[in-house]
DNA sequence: CAAGGCAATATTGGATCCAATATTCAGCAT
DNA sequence: ATGCTGAATATTGGATCCAATATTGCCTTG
């Protein structure tokens, strides 16, 4: 059996139910802090709780929502110092995957990686924050899975997409959107000329901004 | 309610098949590759299959084991290559765990880890594997815990634990077990001084030493 | 009126049953 | 013999029910 023809399979309870809790927690349809009553949240999206459960234990390991025995879930919160830790851990390990996939790029990959621009402006220039993050976060996976390292490339993302409740506040400036546009351009030409050191250089300034941006955001609170 | 309260109630079936599962992929008894039949696991450890997939759900996150829809669970084999890349992030994290840690360091936390210090000597001495094992990985967690950055510690102490099954080999021999405990002394020497760039290059010739004898260990598969 | 305890309620943990899917194997055609 | 087909079996996915625990709120008592 070929993946194609798995993929094609309908999914189970289990990845829906995964695929809409992952949502309802980016979109900030489920707030960080709320406990998840599990027998409310399967009557409406129409499953039993057992998929349920084993969905929100893969939540769990991905730090998007919190468990206690016998208390339940809960939709994970992060702190300032939290956000910080995750962005530096980012740093750490997103240097090795743009070194490592600079020093192993292709053309076909600068190709991909220039059509997954275009979708990051198209967005940009229609103002849609949600197709803007999408195509975002494909471009810098697209980047970091060059650098053939599977287990890094999947610990990036699951980081990533621990602070999706928060990312959404930082895209909701028109300002930010054009900002991200202009720094993908940078890195881009970065890895056009092979320059490793201006890749991370470009990605790193990316990051340390959308940090600061989202300490001055969470201040207001 | 206090955590020490919560520690004292008993374990859950979930918490009980989760350490019972760690135990048994560790120690070999699951063999790398082996697919886990949940109805003889969930017999063989007298509870129902509901708490037993939850726990395989977590170890799933922590990349203990695969997962197939529709075809179950399977005991992660890790290649060189794969047991490269663990080693590789490892080094990437624990080198800012470390400088963090050294910031910090107080004298109580140089006496733990003394304390646990004695615990690795003891056990070398006695040639006991497995407490050798849980003496030296508490040693390093002890270590990387007073970085003070919770998600750094948790993301080491996962990617440790993930190659678990493989580092029994390397603490067969009694030799290994020596050269741990001097690079040790070398680790806690460079601390006391609080000189981070010579306990990070202990810790880093620690880990490629391991790495290098797994790979003449697994080529004679 | 405040604080503590106890019953009533709500919620999670787990067992069992059935459904859906995958695997195995016997029988058959080539 | 080899490869295919389909029934029989094995295994996982999910629903429902009950048990164990936590939470709530009323009532008592000081």
């Amino acid at each position: 059996m070929t993946s194609e023809e798995a993929r094609r399979r309908p999914p189970t309870a289990q990845q829906f139910v995964l695929a809409e809790l992952r949502r309802a927690i980016t979109t900030g349809r489920l707030r960080p802090g709320a406990p998840i009553r599990q027998d409310a949240l399967a009557e409406e999206l129409q499953v039993s709780r057992v998929p349920l459960r084993e969905a929100l234990k893969t939540l769990q390991g991905e730090g998007l929502v919190s468990y206690q025995a016998h208390r339940g879930y809960f939709v994970e919160t992060l702190s300032l110092a939290d956000l910080r830790e995750v962005y530096r851990i980012r740093e750490l390990l997103e240097e090795e995957a743009v070194r490592k996939a600079v020093a192993r790029l292709t053309d076909a990959d600068l190709d991909r990686l220039e059509e997954t621009q275009r979708d990051v402006e198209d967005a940009a220039a229609r103002g849609d924050v949600l197709a803007m993050a999408t195509a975002n976060r494909l471009f810098h996976m697209t980047l970091f899975e060059c650098a053939g390292m599977p287990r890094l490339t999947r610990l990036i993302r699951t980081l990533w997409d621990s602070t999706d409740a928060y990312r959404s506040m930082y895209y909701g400036e028109g300002g930010n959107r054009e900002r991200v546009v202009k720094e993908h351009r940078a890195t881009l030409e970065a890895l056009r000329r092979r320059a490793a050191d201006e890749a991370v250089a470009t990605l790193d300034a990316h990051r340390a901004h959308a940090v600061a941006e989202l300490e001055s955001l969470l201040a207001g609170d």
